[in-house]
DNA sequence: AATGAATGAGCATTCATTCAT
DNA sequence: CATGAATGAATGCTCATTCAT
């Protein structure tokens, strides 16, 4: 009773176990290549080096295993783009130019190509992850987005025009070629280098979408 | 796809021809609704009007009805298109603002949006599928485009750059819209006008994908 | 109404139409190679060159059709061996010497190995089947040649025991050689040549079994 | 092999390495009984106490259980004969003599009667059974006979002949008489009382396989 | 906390049988 | 007579979930 044996901290009702997070990651392969449907709790478990009982001591169901995934890979990566996107000073294109090598590396990297396929394959099943998507990810994103290119339409270096659609014409290459890549090239089409299209897109987008600075 | 698939006949109706796209349609409704692993073939059969069984001396497996119904999404209306652009005698300019309408009303009228979700989402189950829309509905129509626009470039109506990721350039507001619809507008998101969201893309684009006439 | 429109013969209600014959012989085919329970009727009606629904104006049911399989192999050649055994005049020996041969041919030419494979398979499903073949087959080929050696016996040609289990001393080999032909040499045994195991057969047994005829 | 089967535990009993062989059995009984087609996987777990999703912890197919039963009737009696009988130091009469009612009650005790039933049954359908009991039990069997003949002949203590033929000759009474109490006996026929059925045969045919030791 | 044997509902598929034509 | 489309019950197999240990 000397106090020593329980965990002082507070904030954690569950040690830093790290169960909680193998699993979601072994889940997180096996929901990525299978589908919800198709994936075998089988399988998750052995990927977790766990039992199958095991997973039942963390999650209550596999829809609730699926969720875990799904909404783990919506939180880290929007924080950062955001506070620099609204902090950024400089005018619209230079950070537009500047934000496009780190969400494009984002895309290269993060596993967020293969979840927002299981988000659209599933969507019908799980409207519940629809929303959570649509509320933390997609609506962030391009609200993000929208409202950096409002403020630049009112401070006159963005072409009127619906700012939703604006960013809809900005970052749709980059959307498509995630899903391309997730979809079409592991059966044998060819990928498309994120960082190159999207430059090139740029360009061509830029000169009709900024306001030419000296007219 | 207007799901009024209650039979008006007496309970049995004689003809044998209709059937298999009867029951594409039925299957179409279900698959779209619930990915392939998800729908019960129970269910293709009730909204098809006919026994389970019935099913089977139109369809060997599950999986046959599945590519029947993927299939089934493709061949219709990438021809017209094809042979409209590839013949079309005009500028570039002309032919790409002419043709969005066009592709914007397949995009609103046909199930391909619905298709393509399913194919996102089964692609990892069935590589073939992918393959099969890969070769006879991506690649054909960014092909298409992509060929077209080579050609406006050897013209001297577009600027230098891969035309490959030129037609991704264009192209891809018009995917995620589609895509976009089918995943978070049946969860709330406010859906994006197609036809809309297209023709300010293009103003967006055109003056910088398009070598100025005259400077 | 002249009379020669309808068959002149009465004794025949249904004129010798060669349906079901047809239908036995392509169901024979098709349950000697699969069991009754894995045979399909689409297969015997594709072998007998009619559908599927024509079967049912011949048989009511798949065991009809078996059971006609099986009575139809009962018949033909138990009575021709059996008036001629008990007709026979000479000594026991020499009985036994000329019906090897017959017996032997009968077991090389007839399908009865197939049907008694299929009789003794499906017993268990089958009893009646089994019954009919015990009663007109098997009860009445043990008992022509139990009452031969018991005639034998009582003119002191075949030496005493039991005359029924001298009848399978004597025949088993062919029994055993049918069945092993039909069961272990499609799947690579030797087969044994039956006219020449049954001579050297009757050359080990008959010594023990005749009566010396000088002692 | 006795059917009683009603488990005594509470519902559920933790013995995981004895379930494999009370599935067999269970297994055996239902096989034995329906042959292989008709027997419903259903009525196998019910007969072995446990769920019919069970046996596939244990079984891949309900043919690997079927090749389970029908390998389990292999392995047990033959070794024992085979060493015995080649060990064998004395005459060929006196081994047979001695070899008679040890195979006879093989024959009377053991499941194999069943189970060469069923192997006769469905060896159309499994090739496969038909190949293992040939190599394992039928050419065992009859090779250990002729194996042991062929070196009486060389003894002098047998006739000349094709010592295969001469081991058929000796055994199949025996196979006939197993083949028949599993087959006609259960529908009414009289069964033979097997000891007694060889001892006669052997009285027959040993006179004259055997060479005469004095004359 | 962890295991893994066991469950049982669920589903794709088959096939004998029926029946409108 | 004949067809063959249609049925629907039957069954092998799967897998998320439970629970005694």
């Amino acid at each position: 009773m000397t106090g020593a044996s329980v965990p002082s901290s507070p904030k954690w009702r569950r040690r830093a176990d790290a169960r909680p997070a193998e699993i979601v990651k072994a889940a997180y392969a096996v929901f990525a290549e299978k589908g919800f449907a198709a994936a075998r709790l089988d399988d998750i478990a052995k990927r977790a080096g766990i039992s199958k009982g095991a997973l039942y001591l963390y999650f209550e169901t596999k829809q609730d295993i699926f969720e875990a995934v799904v909404k783990d890979a919506v939180a880290p990566n929007i924080g950062a783009i955001e506070s620099f996107a609204l902090g950024f000073p400089g005018p619209f294109e230079q950070l537009i130019r500047m934000m496009i090598p780190q969400v494009a590396d984002l895309a290269n990297q993060s596993d967020m190509g293969k979840v927002i396929k299981m988000v659209i394959g599933e969507s019908g099943n799980f409207p519940e992850i629809a929303r959570i998507w649509h509320a933390d990810v997609i609506a962030k994103g391009i609200g993000l987005l929208t409202s950096v290119i409002a403020r630049a339409q009112e401070r006159g270096e963005v072409r009127p025009g619906d700012p939703r659609q604006h960013a809809l014409s900005i970052a749709s290459p980059l959307l498509v070629a995630v899903i391309f890549r997730e979809t079409f090239v592991p059966v044998g089409a060819k990928p498309f280098d994120i960082l190159c299209l999207m430059q090139q897109h740029l360009d061509n987008l830029l000169p009709g979408l900024l306001t030419s600075p000296r007219t």
